[in-house]
DNA sequence: GTCTATATTTCGATAGAC
DNA sequence: GTCTATCGAAATATAGAC
């Protein structure tokens, strides 16, 4: 299979200008629906020379994966210990929201090529549970946290979602800070109410 | 043997049970990566039958699209003054629970195949906003409303969906009645804060 | 590293028998 | 209403020139 060039300092490789072309078109239309001719026309080259950078279709898909896996090892270290206690949930949230916000149109590929990454799965064991989306499953499958906060949790990561996604595309004018900030004052309502009983009640937005 | 195709009342028309197959098929791997040849053989019947039945793979896309456009005009014709007024944001988001509880693989099928759907759209224009996405857009660009108020509303729908999709997919065990329960509980907190600004305060209970 | 040209497969769709 | 057979288009992927 052919190697990828060695990346320049400074600039952007092309492979990884191939894969924020190929972001865009899978995000917008779905990865299915985008052939490597469409994103070869945007790359103003023709289909084969993307073969010399891709070894198929679906190793643009995995490397475009792979770039949610290491998001997750940024700085989620602690997302199990954090989910678990809705005391550390806000601090949790922060987190997430902040990395979600920075990373939209990663979130939003991964939301809308769900199945065809699902279909990845089986080929890359490398790590076990390194992705975010597996870690977050096993948080919701812990019996140890009462059933009505893991709900909740799903409601909160959706309201993000929906947030972001949602108003994202609705709401162009508003700034990335803005709509940070409103997404954040809504789930500290959503996540604060069932918290307060046990620590401080929610502060309004900053 | 001799066995016509009976066309029993009260049973689902080979129409009807197409869509089911396809329904599930989409939902799952997602619009284009469903050949025919697949909906053919879940039927017990070849690719070529299906073109009695649809004039083309689009024709099934836009049939699935309608049931989502008959369960529009069940009940939310004042869906509209409902989310422009947090005071009705209860009753309100109680009818959209309750319906996307019920229709939640249809709502899944479309989340999952959003492109594909957009994409038919410039085709049927028979109705202006009959789509329940179309006039929701409607609603989060009314500028009367305060954006605060309409991030929110985002974030609420985002929090049903997150709570339905991804919680109905690790709850197995929960029954819908305690999921929607949950969720809508969540829904309250997060809408019951904001409304207490311009309104009474939420109540207390939950 | 990118090109032209082509191999191979699969898909959506049509025609016509029964 | 379902079948067999097939068409034409488009997709992924490969081979080899430059």
């Amino acid at each position: 299979m052919p190697r990828p060039p060695a990346p320049v300092e400074g600039e952007k490789s092309t492979r990884e200008r191939i894969l924020d072309v190929a972001l865009e078109l899978f995000t917008h239309a779905g990865y299915e629906a985008v052939s490597l001719r469409e994103i070869a026309q945007r790359m103003n080259f023709t289909k084969a020379a993307l073969y010399y950078h891709f070894s198929s279709k679906d190793d643009i898909l995995l490397a475009l994966h792979l770039r949610l896996h290491e998001l997750g090892r940024a700085g989620f270290e602690d997302l199990e210990a954090d989910l678990a206690d809705p005391d550390r949930w806000p601090a949790a949230f922060d987190l997430i929201v902040a990395t979600m916000l920075a990373n939209r149109t990663l979130f939003l590929f991964h939301l809308r090529n769900h199945s065809a990454v699902e279909r990845l799965g089986p080929h890359h064991d490398n790590a076990e549970h390194a992705d975010l989306r597996e870690r977050l499953r096993s948080i919701l499958a812990d019996e140890t946290v009462p059933i009505e906060l893991r709900v909740r949790l799903t409601c909160a990561l959706g309201a993000i979602v929906g947030g972001f996604v949602l108003g994202g595309e609705v709401f162009a004018g508003l700034s990335d800070d803005d709509l940070g900030r409103m997404v954040r004052a809504a789930i500290g309502d959503l996540t604060g109410a069932p918290a307060r009983v046990s620590a401080e009640p929610p502060a309004g937005g900053g």
